[in-house]
DNA sequence: TCCCAGGCGGTAG
DNA sequence: CTACCGCATGGG
């Protein structure tokens, strides 16, 4: 067991990172600390006085370099802020309100199924299949007396049929999660060659070829797993949200998406996606 | 109960 | 190329 801890960090609350809508699998405890499984990891996080105590068995690699890397430390936040709060006073606010947001150094594998199984569906819902998932086809993991499962490999998960996976929950997902990894445990898609892509167009393109990876879905992945901050993965409460505050449509299903990634392009200039963030937990957390 | 969920794939026009 | 539809399931 090691511990690390951390004193004023900027740009750093627990809950706008875990409840922004980037990940899956944290969970709050009674005690006000969050618990997740990051790769063979369990890592429980706390805030006690300014200070974050970060708690966790690491077994690859250095455990403090380790929750640098995942929790994107060495990113100054404070110049995306300044930046976006000029823009105009909508994303001020929302910058102001999800001021502790970070984006994670997320697995790309993890990320990949996470996101598909995101498609037509609800976060608590989503949680629920991959802690299946990962119970079922993950390795067990104690900590504090407790049992946790790690996020499936693509081998552990191509013992799966699809049948099985229906049997996750999944839904009509199941064909999509099935190929997707069959692709990928087969290289036909090599995660490490898109790690080393050049740029944003040439990893999308490769992710699109996935099955269940839709421009929505590869954004997402883009922007949680791979760090592409021009993008900007758009949901039902980002068109809701844009479409509120400067296309005020009737329709808003009506908007169309080249107009709006073009809107964000020309406004938040390459920060599309941290913009997105901040206006996607607001909207979500403020309802109407 | 009924609507909806961080969409995608397929098909028709 | 865009427009539309069906899809499984369960949360609220």
């Amino acid at each position: 067991m090691e511990t690390y801890v951390l004193e004023n960090l900027d740009s750093f609350n627990l809950i706008h990172i875990f409840e922004c809508g980037q990940c899956f699998r944290w969970n709050k405890n009674e005690d006000g600390s969050f618990t997740g499984v990051v790769k063979n990891t369990v890592i429980n996080v706390i805030e006690q006085e300014n200070k974050f105590v970060f708690t966790g068995v690491c077994k690859d690699g250095n455990f403090q370099e380790f929750i640098k890397e995942y929790f994107d430390l060495e990113t100054d936040y404070s110049i995306y802020k300044e930046k976006l709060s000029k823009v105009d006073s909508y994303l001020k606010e929302s910058i102001e309100f999800g001021n502790g947001i970070r984006i994670l150094n997320q697995d790309l594998w993890e990320c990949i199924i996470s996101f598909i199984i995101s498609a037509n569906n609800n976060i608590p819902r989503i949680k629920k299949i991959i802690e299946k998932l990962s119970l079922n086809y993950g390795e067990k993991i104690e900590f504090n007396n407790k049992v946790y499962y790690t996020f499936p490999t693509p081998e552990k998960l191509s013992k799966a049929t699809v049948e099985d996976l229906r049997g996750m929950g999944l839904g009509f997902r199941d064909k999509r999660i099935f190929n997707t990894t069959k692709m990928i445990l087969e290289k036909q898609i090599d995660l490490d060659k898109i790690k080393n892509m050049e740029t944003t167009d040439q990893m999308r393109e490769e992710l699109l070829k996935l099955d269940g990876v839709g421009p929505k879905v590869a954004d997402c992945i883009l922007l949680f797993s791979l760090k592409r901050m021009d993008v900007f993965p758009i949901d039902v409460w980002v068109r809701r949200v844009m479409n509120d505050l400067y296309i005020h449509n009737e329709n808003e299903e009506k908007v169309n998406k080249k107009e709006l990634l073009n809107l964000a392009e020309e406004k938040f200039l390459g920060l599309q996606g941290i913009a997105q963030q901040y206006l996607f937990y607001w909207k979500r957390e403020m309802g109407a």
